[in-house]
RNA sequence: GAGCUCGUAGCUCAGCUGGUAGAGCAGCGGCCUUUUAAGCCGUUGGUCGUGGGUUCAAAUCCCACCGGGCUCACCA
């Protein structure tokens, strides 16, 4: 089963190159050769001195508002832009060629023989080819935007033949093959790379709300001798000097209220989290959360934190907050429902047996016949204390704790808690932890002296939210799996 | 971990009631001064995932293995 790193180095030959027979080897021959002739030529096939003048984003592109080509005025703007070259019309002594730059925009070359300089270095492009051209914009014939080529540049020759999709072409499908080699997916998906772009919208929003808040940002450890924060089973990891074993973190909890003891009443962190564990459509090993705690707050008022940050994320996002996830119309308006757990269960069985009103019953019953319809944004509260070690016991009913989980879609989304901040429940808590992880549990915390004795030192009334960020990225783009919104997604090891 | 399903040219696919491989696009050579998935002529490229087996003969049937996808389980 154990597989290990895969550290083979591949030798690059040109004897090899040279006898190999297939399509593509060859093709790869075909475009090195090229660049030596190239060279040979004095010609640079990786330029840096071009100077890009316009993002082909401000270049005007309207037909509406552009001459005909002879009536380009001489003093006509010239607009120097740049970028990767996906399609290639020869007419003979003319020839329209399609770049696409950053952000996605596509301009459209016009190259004719009256420039022989441009002329002679288009009829060295090849597909995939970043190029860089300078000229005046024009309308064509049939009406479309293109740039009258007067200087065009080869900035950096494309070795490999680029697959798949380019401009109407075919769509790469090997799933696997967009996620491995992430960069030909989004070349040949631009979408693809507008829900990264789309992510790091998300994160930045966030981030500015908290930092509005007079939150502080920081960022804990990653490596850990005593794991805990969450039910998850943790990799390991090894130090060599310390020669100690440690834990990637499998939440930034603990941590992050040491902080709100030594007196950082709001604070937050955004950073990756480890969970050894399945993979699938809403799960990677890896994945980002953020987690935010508020000195002086409860659970509710989180909740109505909660409600803003997300209305806010959909419109900065997504634009509105009536967004559309895999065909299905959700709403993240303000305010969202709320419900106890219990009363959630009992609307769809009123008939429920008594053991299964509290406690590891009681959260059975609901991830089995509630969680899955919970398709608008739900607040569930009132969670059993077994299932909340950190969370503060409920004042008049000590069974349940002061706790809610967000559901959209099904899943959850966010979940959040008043903390627990007496210090001798903790160690009962840890306790009872400690105990599942002797009976075998490999999902249990361990039991945190530090951390007990840092409540001993006083944490003020805290409540603390985490919000897994893949998926409310899936959410917010419509993305139907998280390996969609993760630019390199976990994967099997390639090769046998 | 279990079930289902798939693995043919760089990409998308056809061929699979067994007779040793095809198309479109891409590539290469040629023609064309306003095209836009341009067109036309010519052309390269595959030990059909790997290894066994059945057979005179296997991409095509059988078995195993490897890899992918989906679903379930596990998992917040």
């Amino acid at each position: 089963m154990a597989r290990s790193i895969n550290s083979s180095v591949p030798i690059f030959s040109w004897e090899k190159m040279d006898n190999e027979t297939s399509d593509l080897e060859g093709q790869i021959r075909q475009r090195t050769h090229k660049v030596a002739e190239l060279r040979e030529r004095g010609m640079n096939p990786y330029a840096n001195d071009f100077r890009v003048t316009h993002a082909i984003a401000e270049v005007p592109r309207d037909p509406q508002q552009l001459p005909p080509e002879p009536e380009i005025a001489a003093d006509a703007p010239r607009y120097a832009v740049a970028g990767r070259l996906l399609q290639m019309n020869e007419k003979g002594k003319v020839a329209f060629l399609f770049l696409r730059g950053d952000g996605g925009e596509m301009i459209q070359l016009f190259v004719k023989i009256d420039y022989p300089d441009a002329f002679a270095v288009m009829k060295e492009l090849q597909l995939g080819d970043i190029v860089g051209a300078r000229g005046a914009m024009f309308a064509t014939r049939i009406g479309k935007a293109a740039m009258r080529t007067e200087q065009l540049r080869l900035l950096t020759k494309a070795i490999r033949p680029l697959a798949g999709k380019l401009l109407g072409g075919q769509e790469i499908k090997d799933i696997e093959a967009r996620y491995r080699h992430r960069y030909l997916d989004m070349i040949s998906h631009p979408e693809v790379v507008e829900v990264f772009r789309k992510r790091a919208r998300t994160i930045s929003e966030m981030r500015r709300f908290f930092d509005e808040r007079r939150y502080v940002e920081v960022e804990t450890r990653m490596l850990l001798s005593t794991n805990g924060g969450a039910t998850a089973r943790p990799f390991r990891t090894h130090h060599n000097t310390l020669d100690v074993d440690l834990y990637l973190r499998i939440a930034t909890e603990l941590d992050l209220k040491r902080l709100v003891v030594g007196g950082i009443d709001r604070v937050y962190e955004i950073g990756r989290i480890f969970r050894n564990e399945g993979m699938d459509r809403f799960h990677n090993p890896e994945f980002t959360s953020i987690e935010f705690y508020q000195a002086y707050a409860t659970y509710e008022d989180l909740m109505a934190l909660t409600e803003e940050l997300l209305e806010r994320l959909a419109i900065a996002v997504a634009g509105t907050t009536e967004i559309s996830f895999q065909g299905q119309a959700i709403s993240l308006r303000r305010p969202f429902r709320r419900i106890s757990m219990l009363e959630a269960v009992l609307e769809r069985q009123p008939d429920l047996p008594e053991v299964q009103r509290s406690g590891l019953g009681l959260v059975e019953a609901f991830e089995a016949h509630v969680e899955p319809q919970l398709i608008q944004p739900t607040f569930v509260t009132h969670f059993p204390i077994e299932v909340s070690p950190l969370s503060r016991r409920n004042d008049r009913d000590p069974k349940m704790c002061d706790r809610f989980e967000l559901f959209v879609v099904g899943k959850e989304l966010a979940n959040a808690f008043s903390e627990l901040n007496d210090p001798l429940d903790q160690r009962g808590r840890f306790q009872a932890q400690a105990v599942l992880k002797q009976a075998g549990d490999a999902e249990a915390m361990d039991y945190d002296e530090d951390f007990c004795q840092a409540l001993e030192y006083g944490m003020p009334p805290t409540a603390g939210e985490g919000i897994g960020i893949d998926r409310l990225v899936m959410l917010l783009t419509d993305q139907p799996s998280i390996r969609d919104v993760i630019p390199f997604p976990q994967l099997r090891p390639e090769g046998g």
